[in-house]
DNA sequence: CTGTAAACGTACGGAATTCAAACGGGAATG
DNA sequence: CATTCCCGTTTGAATTCCGTACGTTTACAG
């Protein structure tokens, strides 16, 4: 995961997809804009945003249609899904029972407000993703000052270190296996060796546990690691 | 929802019925199957199934006009519906969609993509389902963060421990063979012997019973363990 | 009360997992 | 262009965990 929230955006109409994104990267998002259903569905396999914007109809698959084929799956079960739908065309109820969608918008919309939904519902599923500074304990990550510090002092963490306790401080006490880190840290299309991880969280405790303090890596037999 | 949910099927199709019935009873729900749409009104009055699979086509009374039925009173207003289309009506989707069903599929379909949707829709209907805490009396299991808890403290558990556990909590109460177990807790392709099983049953007891606690594994003799 | 089958508890050897250390290649940097 | 740093793999050791065996105990039927 970067710095900054990845925002996938299902879109077919050109104007408002390059409105979206504008106003999306404006604000600091990682923008992904895909404009057919299909080529979504097999997008989103290969790396989950932290949300998703998604038109009601599409061409290849429909909006609905993914968004039901995404909640049967583990990865993509909770992922905040934003649906787009033009005025009239189905029912109330059928949007908020047949897709699972977790909020929608009637087009035209005021782009504010859908900025301030996007906002509110990053924070809901993960305020850390919105914070440039992951505190634990004594322990301090700066994610824009590219900095960590244990207790005032400032650590030395090489780039997949950091990018590794990055990941980690995101989501605290959440177990993650091997190939989740690979994927999130390293990158979803890398092939390296499952150890490699083992090595990569030895060097990261070796850096951030100076002295004799606690070790907020916790190693999970036969499942992964997680922090704190 | 009771311990097991409860699932009705209307399905003219003998063979395609019984099939059914016998994969959703293996996955432990309570199944009711009816043949005619006219008779599954009747019984809908009666009682109330947490969910619906309903044919397109029926006898008596068509898929398509039940559903609509359905949706005007209140008691089934909100129950949700899987519809079962035949190839070449998939263009009257959107139709099955409009007169209130919350999802379909074409036959022929893949049995596990239905019972993957059916849980997806379970758990959406009950958002406990979804958690990813079991918690039983003192015993507390945190899917996410890889713990167990029993009255605050936390237990230390090893893999195999931990996936039974996690296994008996989905569902309290229900018994399992050995048979059952080693497919869903080892893997359905691993052979070991049954007597394992009564070792890490063993195993597992003496780590979750600290103190003079109640032991929540019931031994069946003869059939297998449950939980609760 | 007794016999039998199922279940339990323990012990043990082997397998699997994790961790530390070392190595060589390659990229970034000055 | 040279050096430094970083990364991914490998090796070996320590630890934990797993599956089987076997003797004992318990539950149930006759």
């Amino acid at each position: 995961m970067a710095i900054a929230p990845k925002i996938t955006v299902v879109e077919d109409e050109e104007a408002l997809s390059v409105l979206l994104r504008y106003n999306l990267e404006a604000e600091g998002y990682v923008v992904e804009t895909i404009t057919r259903g299909d080529e979504a569905e097999i997008a989103l396999r290969e790396k989950v945003p932290d949300l998703l914007i998604l038109d009601w109809m599409l061409p290849g698959l429909s909006g609905i249609e993914l968004c039901r084929r995404l909640r049967t799956r583990r990865e993509t079960e909770i992922l905040p899904i934003i649906m787009l739908t033009a005025r009239g065309e189905e029912s109330e109820r059928v949007r908020g029972l047949a897709t699972g969608a977790d909020d929608y918008m009637v087009k035209p919309f005021s782009t504010p407000e859908l900025l301030a939904r996007i906002k509110a519902m990053l924070r809901r599923v993960n305020p850390s993703l919105l914070s440039h500074v992951l505190s634990f304990g004594d322990l301090k990550l700066d994610r824009e000052q590219h900095r960590v510090f244990r207790k005032e002092r400032e650590l030395k963490l090489g780039p997949t270190e950091f990018r590794l306790l990055e990941f980690l401080m995101q989501s605290p006490g959440r177990v993650f296996s091997r190939g989740q880190l690979l994927d999130n840290v390293w990158g979803a299309d890398i092939y390296v060796d499952d150890r490699t991880v083992d090595v990569h969280v030895g060097r990261l405790r070796k850096a951030i546990n100076i002295g004799r303090s606690v070790d907020p890596i916790r190693t999970v037999r036969g499942a992964g690691y997680s922090f704190g």
